[in-house]
DNA sequence: AAATACAAATTTGTAATACAAATCTGATAT
DNA sequence: ATATCAGATTTGTATTACAAATTTGTATTT
């Protein structure tokens, strides 16, 4: 026998059936609305008590996966599909180096909508833009007030018009400000930096790009925005030698 | 009263009971590795029987916040991030509306890390990706064999050293697949006027940019690459007419 | 015959009890 | 001091019971 015993986790009666709930409603392709058998006949049915059934349940009640009113029975539905996400996007229940992971996955899902961003961007949504940068103005550093800073990155979101993007940004947008507070001394300095050398691009700047429907000058320019944070992540990950990224590396990097 | 009734969505104890676990974990500080009060002394905290504790616990189990083994107790764990998510997303349970935004979403992620990739690309990568490209040349209509254009694409990801876009680009790759499938009518004469154009951009076209170091070039390539896909979602919208987009949409797009 | 009211049955939500399995603790014996 | 064994603790599972809500069916009345 191993003489390590790490992690010896036991696959429960209750990970079984939450299982065979998932199959259930995918091999009989049921639909939106579908009626679910009742507790006693799934229970049942996978031989096992109604308690067990009833845990396994509640996981897909909380996915949002089935709902049940009572005397009416289960219903299959559509689940939000970022409603579990949800619950585990908190700095103080994930770690810093997945945090640092959700503001790299920020910034590549930012830089990737710009090109959307043009190609949708109305009159209005201009407007509305130019009334948030007139509103906050930059502070320090080119730290924005929190609010203003979230509602230009939001309404950037809002016009690609992909609820699936908007709502993934709404949850991590809290990572940033959360990993910008948490790790300011590494920030500060590379901002002091990126001033003098008259490196910054402001929220100003961005929107002179929307402004004149410059595809590659916003791309540009998004991506120099955001490079004070590009800066923390390579530091982040040098200075810490994730296993992760360490793993990557440890191919030759030559040229 | 109202006469509508709809979706009488009743809060249940377990509910209440999660909320003020993931309220207990936060609010406490606790760390990994912690341990969590036994579920007799947590159902008497809280006021509940056992069976309502431990169907909240089979939640928090599932997102795996929380680790039990029998004797020790129950610990906090750190979750994966993506752990609910993975559960949900299938083309099976989620609508046509989701599996739009996600490719969508995909996309946009793609253009955006273009940047990271030839930044921190090496030699291996680039021989590796030379390799997959080899092996698996264009069968039809920009339509590359399976294998080979998930190869691909998952070799671009893991380029950036995210491990969170990396298991994020895993778990959404398949609804890409899927939506190509069942819109496959959509896809065809789109691929035919670009052939005729001469406008596609094949995998071997992206990697002579990434060969280059060719920032700009890259993300242009790519976005052609993904020509197809955008004018699909673009036909999608303004057929479909969903809401979503619709909300958008409202408001006037002048010039 | 129709409409109203009332009773019964069904289904989920909650509680309580019981016991098995695993494993940590401590005591006992050599 | 070490080894062994018994007991205690904690989670996993099963069973029973009942409450609440709502649909369905029945009966009564006009």
């Amino acid at each position: 026998m191993s003489d390590l015993k790490i992690s010896e986790k036991t696959v429960t009666l209750v990970d079984h059936v939450e299982s065979k709930l998932f199959k259930f409603i995918t091999s009989r392709k049921l639909r939106v609305g579908d009626a679910i058998p009742n507790e006693n006949e799934l229970a049942e049915a996978l031989g096992v008590s109604r308690s067990v059934l009833r845990e396994a349940l509640s996981r897909l009640r909380m996915l949002g996966v089935i709902e049940s009113r009572t005397r009416r029975g289960m219903v299959l539905c559509e689940p939000n599909m970022f409603g579990g996400f949800q619950r585990v996007i908190n700095p103080l229940i994930l770690g810093d180096e997945s945090l640092i992971n959700l503001l790299g996955f920020r910034i590549a899902l930012e830089l990737g909508i710009c090109s959307a961003i043009i190609d949708n961007i109305t009159d209005d949504d201009i407007a509305e833009l130019d009334d948030i940068v007139k509103r906050g103005p930059a502070v320090d550093l080119n730290f924005y007030k929190a609010e203003s800073e979230y509602e230009f990155h939001s309404k950037l979101y809002e016009v690609t018009g992909n609820q699936s993007i908007i709502q993934f940004q709404e949850l991590v947008y809290p990572v940033t400000q959360f990993v910008h507070n948490k790790f300011r001394d590494y920030f500060e300095p590379i901002n002091r930096k990126l001033i003098r050398n008259g490196q910054i691009v402001t929220h100003d700047d961005i929107l002179h790009f929307i402004k004149n429907r410059d595809k590659e000058g916003l791309k540009t320019a998004m991506e120099r925005h955001f490079e004070p944070y590009n800066r923390f992540l390579t530091v982040k990950r040098t200075v810490t030698g994730d296993r992760s990224i360490a793993v990557s590396k440890k191919k030759t990097k030559t040229r």
